[in-house]
DNA sequence: CCGAAAAGGTTGCATATTGCAACCGTCTTT
DNA sequence: AAAGACGGTTGCAATATGCAACCTTTTCGG
């Protein structure tokens, strides 16, 4: 497998390396957590290079993550917003923010999430069970879904084996 | 800001960025995930390039993410295994699998997140309180830690202007 | 104890991606 | 009509990636 067909690929992490994986999407998809909606200003709270900028706004519009509007009051102005999809990346991000506040920043927490009326910390994030048990890694496996071709199945299935 | 110093960076999105935003190193932590341990193992399964794979396993090991053993029985083989913070990545990769499989794979479901035991599916990934109810992304905001410099204090208080 | 093979890399070179600065086209305000 | 804001695109230099070949250490068979 190469990056050039990871969006071919059976396997969800795969494609989601092919969006995720790219230097500054995690930060555009921040600031778009954070409000910012404009190319003017993804360049200036970024820094990111204007190119490039227009690269990822475009290709994360093409996996339907966020959606590109003209302004109606201003006709200059172009609005990028997250969609469905987008708004469902939240509890990825915010599990990311709590892992690097953690591992990644030696403990100085540059950054806390909480809620927005009491300002309390939100609850570290955790695998559930449908009837609510946290679940850690051993706990699950991974399973071929409907759509699973035959060597993602079998890949599975070693993994199942080299667990136990 | 540009990749060079992102991971002085005070914003913890950043420094995730600069681990996981490459190519593969998500890749690599699902088959981490998935108990693969060796250099061979890691190229084979993934078709990366070794030379690649060498410094991604090198930036993971920097990271704390992963640690190089050098197996006892045979002099000959390393193993790379998750470190407790590796591990904490869990949920997050959880989450990337389950939006992945809904948003990015047109429906076709290839891999399913089940309990070892029952098989059934975990619950979709969320953010709660600490009391436990279920949060979405207008019922947090994100506040500056003990850690945080000005100018990043500053860009939370303007973010929450701006949604407000 | 010697040669072959396995494991885990490193190196050199061609190609692809990124960053920077300058430029362009459209819409709005004056 | 001119000037500025906004959202890009283009060309070029620097950097990162992929591929194949090579190297080093450890083990195994005779």
């Amino acid at each position: 497998m190469s990056p050039t067909n990871w969006l071919e690929s059976n396997c969800p992490i795969a494609r989601v390396t092919d969006l995720l994986g790219e230097g500054w999407v995690l930060l555009l998809l921040r600031e778009a957590f954070l409000g910012t909606r404009r190319f003017n200003d993804f360049e200036r709270e970024l820094g990111i290079a204007r190119n490039i900028l227009s690269d990822r706004l475009k290709k994360l519009v093409a996996a339907g993550v966020m959606e590109r509007h003209r302004s109606a009051e201003d006709g200059r102005v172009v609005e990028y917003r997250l969609t469905q999809a987008g708004r469902e990346l939240f509890p990825v991000l915010v599990g990311l923010g709590q892992w690097a506040g953690t591992w990644l920043c030696e403990g100085s927490q540059p950054m806390r999430v909480v809620e927005r009326e009491s300002g309390r910390e939100v609850a570290p994030l955790q695998v559930r069970s449908l009837s609510g048990r946290a679940l850690g890694p051993g706990d699950v496996r991974l399973a071929p879904g409907p759509g699973a071709d035959p060597a993602t199945a079998e890949r599975y299935a070693r993994a199942i084996e080299a667990a136990s």
